[in-house]
Parts: C-alpha cells; structure tokens; sequence
DNA sequence: GCGCATCATGAAAGTGATTTTCACTAACAT
DNA sequence: ATGTTAGTGAAAATCACTTTCATGATGCGC
C-alpha cells in the first residue's frame, strides 16, 4: 500500500521533471504513516519531532504535490483548516463529520454514487469529483 | 417570496432583542434581489454603488443574521470565500458546480437524501446538516 | 417628545491560515 | 566536476474574514 503510493509519487515526480529530495521523502512517509484528515500543521508538528528542520512551507508545497499527484485529497471539513486525505487507487469515500467531537468516519456507498451521475447526466454535466459530506452527532455525542 | 423571507428576518430580529436598521433593511433587499451563491464582497460591491457608506462589516454581519435567521445558507464551494444561498421554508437542494466557468446549477433529489439517512443511521449518526456537491464541466463547458 | 440603556455601524486594526518571495542549496543531466 | 534548474526555509505578504472602538441610532419608559 504504502510501497505502491511511493511509486505513484515517485512517477508524478519523474514526469513532472520535478526532483526528487530528501525532504519529499521524508514528508512523503510521515504522511503515509499518518492518521488520515491531517491538517498541514498536525503533520508539519509531527514531523518537527524528528526532522526540526524542515520548514512549514516545505511541507505545505509537498502536500499539494501529494494531492496533484493523486495519492492524496485536499478536503474542507468546515473548521478552518484544510486537511488531507489519503486516496486508493482507484478507490473513493464519504464522511460523516461529527460537529460534536470532530470525529470523521468514512463510508461508502455505490447507490448515492449511482444517483449522483444520474442527476449529473440529466445536467449535461461532465463530473470529476464530488464532495459528500453528513455533519452531525455521532453515536457517542448524541448523550 | 421576498415578503415571507422579509417577515422571518424581521421576527428574528425582534426575537432575539435586535434593532431594525436601515442598514439591515437596504442589505437584505439587496439580497433577496440578487443572484444566489453571492459572496460578502459581491454583495457589499454591489451595494456600493447606490450605497457607499454602508460598510463591509455591516454586510458581513448582516449575512451571519440572515443564515442565523434561516433565509440564507452559508456555502464554501473551494474558491476560497464564503457564499450565501437563498433558503426557502422547507426547502432544500444540493448544488453542481462547473468548475470551468464557475457556473452554480441547483437539484433536488429525495432518494439520496434518503440514501443518506440511512447511512447515517446505520453508524449511529445524527445528521444535522449535509452537503453534496458535484464538480465537474457543465454542458457548455465540455466542448 | 425626551432621556438613556442598548444595540448598531464604519473605519481601522487584528487574526489565522495559507501563499509567495528571496537568497541560498541540492539534484542531476552532460 | 560543472552548469542549469528546481527545492528549501525563514520571513514577509496575502487573503478573507473577524474584532475593536469611538460614534451614531433605536426604541421602551416617562
Ligand atoms: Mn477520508
Ligand atoms: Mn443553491
Ligand atoms: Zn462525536
Ligand atoms: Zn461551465
């Protein structure tokens, strides 16, 4: 898994002609070792512990790289700051978004995405991405 | 239409212990006349021309009432700046955003919001809120 | 009407999360 | 090894709000 969204990366960088540097490799598996939905300062913090050199710009333009690359998904859960997700190939989920205690939990459902590019078909519309979101109380904070 | 949402806006207000201003008055005719999905700076460039002493954060805490007050919906559609929907009593719909030309096309669709709440029963959720959008290229964009 | 306790307004300053700049350094093709 | 091009980190700049503060309206009780 890991070792397959490295090459993913890797062969962005190569044919990008990008360079491949210390630094992108170490953001790269911290990322990848990571919870998902981290923000850029969550990982940015984490990796200051063993790597307090690398600068927060670093990090920031990395993980664009992540998300244009396609291992990885820019993702606005409405608390200010962005945050990013990991992507599979060729997979995709939802989230249900606890407004409670900022738990995310992901979901799939075939159905919903079927009716989406039904809705987008009778649009004329051409869809690439989707964003689907339930906020809410999860079962814990509905006390 | 603009009647009923003029009505709710003022019984907030009175409510909640608010004052009715002509400030309060003039934006939100301002916004009931205009197109969906306006930004703050849209709408406060908008009224500036017959308005300039009316100020930004008069408009920006004016629009905060108004989501407050239910006739108006706060929305991050990724470009950066928040957007104020126009919301119906009882009403609801989701949005396609073409992300070509910037477009905004509105739908309704009852079997994925009952799709919806099944998902969110089955982990024990709660839903409050939700947003489903879907980006892509509109009919004219897709050439 | 008048007084006045509150709330509202507008200009300007403050915030927080990026995003860009710039001087310097590292990659890598030759 | 060298030159060219891309990358890095610290700091400054942006951007979109958000709050502050001195001043101005409102509107209930006389
Ligand atoms: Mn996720
Ligand atoms: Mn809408
Ligand atoms: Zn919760
Ligand atoms: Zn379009």
């Amino acid at each position: 898994m890991k070792r397959v969204k490295k090459k993913i990366f890797h062969d962005y960088i190569a044919r990008q002609g990008l360079k491949s540097t210390r630094q992108r490799d170490i953001i790269l598996e911290a990322f990848l070792s990571s919870d998902r939905h981290l923000s850029i300062e969550e990982l940015y913090l984490k990796l200051r512990v063993k790597h307090p050199n690398i600068g927060y710009a670093t990090v920031y333009r990395t993980l664009k790289l992540f998300a244009e690359s396609g291992i990885a998904r820019e993702m606005q859960f409405g608390d200010g700051q962005t945050r990013y997700d990991h992507v599979g190939e060729g997979e995709h989920h939802d989230h249900l978004v606890c407004t409670g205690c900022g738990a995310i939990i992901e979901f799939e459902n075939e159905t919903i995405e079927t009716l989406q590019n039904e809705v987008a078909a009778a649009h004329g519309f051409l869809i690439k991405t989707h964003k689907l979101e339930l906020y809410g109380l999860c079962a814990r904070c509905r006390g």
